[in-house]
DNA sequence: TTGACAGATGAGACCGGTCTCATTATCCCT
DNA sequence: AGGGATAATGAGACCGGTCTCATCTGTCAA
C-alpha cells in the first residue's frame, strides 16, 4: 500500500560497484578492507559508497564468515547491579578487542536460560559468557561446549564442566566472615539466602544449585565449626525471594530458643530484607544482633549502622571472563582454566560482640 | 591444525532434506513452518531434524527475510537499577510478543550510544528503543528514524522528534517536589543532578542535555517560585559525577550566605552522595535540611532517616516502549505518540519544616 | 625480446535459508 | 471419461556479502 515514501532500500555493494563503475569483487575488498585494491580504486569505491551512504550489512557478512564479531551474554539478573558492573567488565573489553555485546536475561530461570543461549547461537555469536542458573541443569551448556563455540561461566561455576571460568573464591570468603564473626565471641551465626529451594530448612550442600551459594555456606560451617561454633547448620535459611518471606524467615530465627546472635546475608538484597525485618521486630544492629553482608553495595555504607561487608570483584569477573572468551573466540584451544579471583571484608558499624 | 574433533558442522535445511528423503525445499517448508506440506512429509523431516539436531540459522533466515524477529534497546546505564526495571518491562514484553531482545550499553555517552546503534541496525534488528543521551546530539537518531526502521524513545523525549516517545511526567513531578517542600514552609530550595555539564552553575535549561532533568528543573522551579520561593536557580548545581564532586558540591551550597533548607536530587546515585556528604559536614536529615530524591530506590526506605522519594514508573516505561514498537515492527504507521506515564510521591522521613 | 612474477581486477561460486514458479498427483463434478 | 480446481512437491533464483580462481597488465632480469 503506502510503500512509496520510506523504501530508499539500503545500498549494497552491488550498487557501490555500479556507481564508482568497477566490479562487484572489487568493491567488496574495498569495503570489506580486505585483499589488495589500488589507491586509485578505493578512491572512487569510496567516493560512492559514501555517495550513497553504504552501509555493511552485517548479517549477510557474518553468514558467509560465519563469524559475527560479536559475543552474547547471559546474565541471570539485569536489575542486580552486581550483574551490572560486571556487564561493564565485559563491555569495556569487548569493545577494545573489537567485539560487540549481546546481552540477555534470565531472571535466575533455567528455561529463559535455555531460550537467551538458543536465540544467541542461532545469532551465530563468536561465544558466549553465561552465569548459570543451576549448577544441575547443565545439557543446554555442555551442548554449547560440545558444539565448539567457545562459553565461559561467570560468578559460578560447574563442578563438573572444564570450560574457563571465572568466579570469586566465595568458599574462603565465607570462611573469613566466620571467622570475623568468631573472633569477635559470635557461636550462634545464622546465614539467609535468597536462592530459590523447595525446602527452606538447610539440609545439606546438595540442595544449593548454586556454587556461589553453596561455598560460601560451606566455607562458613566449616570456620564456624573449626572456631567452636558447630551446629550452624540450624541457622542456615534458604529462600527468601524479594516479595517478603524476609519477616518470616527473621521471625522464625528470631524465635528459637537459642536464637542467633549474628547474621549474613548472602547478597546485598537479602540484607536489604534482613535490615527491614529486624528494625520491624526492634531488634537493633549490632547491639542486639551483629550482620554481615555479602557485596559492598553502594547504600550498605549509608544505613545507620553502616554494614561490615564482603566486597566482591564483579567488575574484574566481567573482564576476565571477555578476555579469556577473546582468547578462545581468536583461536586458544588449551584445557579450560578456573579463575578464582579474591574478595575483601569492609569494615563498618555492624558487627560487634554479642550480648552477654 | 587441531581440527579434527570439533568438526560437526551444523546441519542445514539440505542436510535434513537428504537423510529425509525430500527436496530442500520441502524441507525448508516445514522446519520453517510456512507454505503447506502434508503429514506424513512433516514427520519424516521433523524425524531427520531430530536426529541431526538441526538448529535453524537466524542469520541466514534473517538474511533473506530482512527482518530479525529482535529488537534492539540502547540504555544509558546498565548498572542503574531504575534502567534494570525498564529492561525487565522491556524483557517481558517483547518475549510474550515473540521478539528476542538484544541489549547494548551507552554509558550516556553519545560516542558509544551511536556505535551502539550503528552495530544493531547492521545486525538487522526489527527496531529500536533508545533513551538518548543527549537531546542535541541526535542525527543518528533521525538517521534511523528517516531509515523507516521502527524507533522509539525511552524516558527522555527529543522535542523536534515525532516518534513514539514513552516517559515518566518530568515536569508534574518536579512540580509536586517542589509544592511539597514549599507547603512544608521551604522557600530556599535546591536540586542537585549527576547530569554531566561544562559548568556546575545553572544558567538556564538551554545547557541541560537530558529531557528528564530540564522539565523536571523547570517544573521545580516555577512550582517554587509561584509559592513564594523565587530565585531558587542559584541553588542548582549540575555534574555531581559517582567519583566524588559531591562533597565539594554540597560544602558549597551549605557555605552560600542564604543556605538552601531543601535538597532534591535527581536521581538515587546522587540521593547516595548528598547523604553521605551531609552526614560527613554535620548536617543532620531532616533537622537541618530536607531531602527529597527522584526515583524510589529499595534503599531509600532503610536509612536513617528513610527519604522521601519520587517513585516512577520505571517498568511500565520498558512495557510501554516495547508495546509501542512491537506495534510499529507489525506495519503501523500512524503518527508518533508520546506516552506520559505519572509518579508517585512516597512519604517518609525525610521531610520536615526548615529550621528558623 | 621474452618469460617469470607480482599486483590489480573481474567472474562467479558459495553461505543457508526463503520464496516464486512450474510440475505432478489428487479429487470432484458434469 | 474428460477437464478444471486444488494440494503437494521440486527446481532454482535470490538475499548481500566473502573468497577462490582466472585473467590481464606492467616490471624486471636474463
Amino acid at each position: 500500500m503506502s510503500d512509496s515514501p520510506s523504501k530508499p532500500r539500503d545500498a549494497t555493494v552491488q550498487d557501490v560497484a555500479r556507481e564508482a563503475g568497477v566490479s562487484k569483487a572489487t568493491a567488496a575488498r574495498v569495503l570489506g578492507g580486505y585483499s589488495v585494491t589500488s589507491p586509485a580504486v578505493r578512491d572512487k569505491v569510496m567516493t560512492a559508497a559514501r555517495s550513497l551512504d553504504y552501509r555493511p550489512n552485517e548479517v549477510a557478512r557474518s553468514m558467509t564468515t560465519g563469524r559475527s564479531r560479536a559475543i552474547g551474554v547471559v546474565v541471570a539478573d539485569v536489575e542486580n547491579p552486581y550483574f551490572g558492573l560486571a556487564v561493564r567488565g565485559i563491555s569495556d573489553v569487548a569493545r577494545a578487542e573489537g567485539f560487540d555485546v549481546i546481552l540477555a536475561n534470565s531472571g535466575e530461570d533455567v528455561e529463559r536460560e535455555r531460550d537467551a543461549i538458543r536465540m544467541l547461537l542461532a545469532k551465530r555469536v563468536d561465544g558466549l559468557i553465561v552465569t548459570p542458573a543451576s549448577v544441575h541443569d547443565t545439557e543446554h551448556l555442555r551442548a554449547v561446549e560440545a558444539s565448539g563455540r567457545p562459553i565461559v561461566l561467570l560468578d559460578r561455576y560447574i563442578p563438573s564442566m572444564s570450560v574457563d571460568t571465572v568466579v570469586a573464591d566465595d568458599r574462603a570468603a565465607g570462611a573469613a566472615v566466620a571467622r570475623r564473626l568468631t573472633e569477635a565471641g559470635h557461636r550462634r551465626i545464622g546465614y539467609v539466602s535468597a536462592t530459590a529451594c523447595d525446602d527452606p530448612v538447610y539440609r545439606g550442600a546438595h540442595q544449593l544449585h548454586l556454587s556461589t551459594v553453596r561455598d560460601r555456606i560451606e566455607g562458613f560451617l566449616e570456620a564456624a565449626a573449626q572456631a567452636g561454633g558447630g551446629g550452624c547448620e540450624r541457622y542456615v535459611r534458604l529462600g527468601v525471594n524479594r516479595l517478603g518471606g524476609g519477616p518470616k524467615i527473621v521471625a522464625d530465627l528470631m524465635a528459637l530458643p537459642d536464637r542467633p546472635t549474628a547474621l549474613i546475608a548472602s547478597d546485598n538484597v537479602v540484607a536489604l530484607e534482613l535490615f527491614k525485618a529486624l528494625r520491624a521486630l526492634g531488634i537493633a544492629i549490632p547491639r542486639d544482633l551483629s550482620l554481615i553482608a555479602f557485596h559492598d553495595a553502594d547504600w550498605t555504607s549509608v544505613t545507620t549502622p553502616s554494614i561490615t561487608v564482603v566486597a566482591q570483584p564483579c567488575y574484574e569477573l566481567g573482564s576476565e571472563s571477555a578476555a579469556a572468551l577473546v582468547r578462545r573466540a581468536r583461536g586458544d584451544t588449551t584445557a579450560g582454566r578456573r579463575i578464582i579471583l579474591q574478595t575483601r571484608l569492609i569494615e563498618r558499624e555492624s558487627v560487634i560482640s554479642p550480648p552477654r
